[in-house]
DNA sequence: AAAGTAGTATACATCATTGTTGACTACATA
DNA sequence: TATGTAGTCAACAATGATGTATACTACTTT
């Protein structure tokens, strides 16, 4: 109740820490309602930043809204290809599983990310720039290539299905979730599946002898356009 | 820009039609911007009605939304499981592929009520007490029952996978296709790769044994909390 | 010591949205 | 013909967001 020094209570001699922390408090309402109830009022105030202090460093609304979109899509990229080539190089190749394993763990780790993730592929209607997309196809590719992978996959839609589910569950599963022991059992639960699926799919073939006999002689897809 | 009959233009015996059109309207901003942003002007001018009447039907703003999103879930449920009964009958067991390729015709059919549906699941963290989820739950559960797929499937986790990818896909893809045809192959590549994917699975067993082996054992899964 | 930089505080005009109210109209039914 | 219903139209106060501008402060560098 002391002291009162009326004005300018925090400088910062760091302006990209300011930005990044703008950007964070924006990433944060971007994952809570999605890029078109993101306002500049609201995210200074999330950030602890006065509102004058955003507009510096994003000249309107809009400038925020695609800055965040792009810094999202660096900070996926980052979190999750940043240490790709020692685990790479660790592991010879990378294990499947590890791959799932570890796109569930980042899922998990981090929701607002996946959900900003998501929320921008439903609004641009496929993030096909997006660099970590890319990457996780061409890893795909190269997997499959070096024999890993059943050579019919059609890759793209294959990736598309693994990334979607990966980064949707935690959000899905959040509800029922509430302590650290449960998430963690959601997380299982989900890369259980997943492995199961991926190795040994989810039909009992002698139930579908007609299913399994089209597909079978199904020729690899023609995925270019 | 002769006759000006002024006011009260349009008049409607049928009050149901008129709330029917504004949920229309609501669906669409809602599938478009997400549940935040909303706003009964907006959906009271898309729907072509003047904004107290939107009022004289839903009293708030929030009224609105959730009068929608159940709305939305009825809908869904209606469009999927409004003729099963007669389909089941008529096939005697709802085949797996005609049960994914029905999703995926409803998912490319009903783009708007996809995206709502996921915004939904996005925004109340797991609609698990949604109509249609539960369905297809149960559904699904029979199906396994009956011998049709793997015991050791997390029958939960497996609804989550096809039904988030299948939902989700189409607005994926939907950038890459403008036109019905290339609609229709993105449509198609889904189907086929989720086929395939449920009936081989995509890793190729004798480059992963120490996983086949892993998983091989696995117990039937735990889903009850 | 002076000048520049980063951020605060505040005010302002503009605009959109919410929710309410009151007067009016077209239609159907009793 | 009278009454109720469904909807239009217009106005209004309150709120909150956008952008802009100006004066002020603390800190750093020259």
């Amino acid at each position: 109740m002391a002291d009162s020094s009326k004005t300018a209570r925090r400088n910062n001699t760091d302006p990209e820490s300011t930005r990044r922390e703008i950007l964070q408090a924006a990433l944060e309402v971007l994952a809570k309602d999605g890029p078109e109830s993101l306002s500049v009022t609201e995210v200074a105030r999330r950030a602890g930043v006065n509102r004058g202090t955003a507009y510096q460093h994003f000249p309107t609304r809009e400038d925020l809204a695609h800055a965040t979109a792009t810094w999202v899509s660096e900070r996926i990229y980052e979190e999750f290809y940043g240490d790709f080539e020692e685990v790479s190089e660790r592991n010879k190749i990378y294990p499947a599983d590890l791959a799932l394993e570890r796109l569930s763990d980042f899922a998990m780790n981090n929701p607002e990310l996946s959900r900003a993730w998501l929320f921008d592929v439903m609004a641009t209607q496929g993030a096909v720039t997006d660099p970590f997309w890319n990457r996780y196809v061409k890893e795909l590719r190269e997997f499959v290539q070096q024999g890993n992978g059943r050579k019919d996959i059609d890759i793209e839609v294959y990736a598309f299905i693994t990334l979607a589910s990966a980064l949707l569950w935690p959000i899905w599963a959040g509800a029922h979730a509430r302590d650290t022991r449960a998430r963690n059992r959601m997380r299982q639960r989900f890369v259980d599946e997943m492995m199961r699926l991926v190795l040994f799919g989810a039909l009992v073939p002698e139930r579908h002898s007609a299913l399994v006999e089209r597909f079978r002689e199904m020729p690899e897809p023609v995925e270019a356009e």
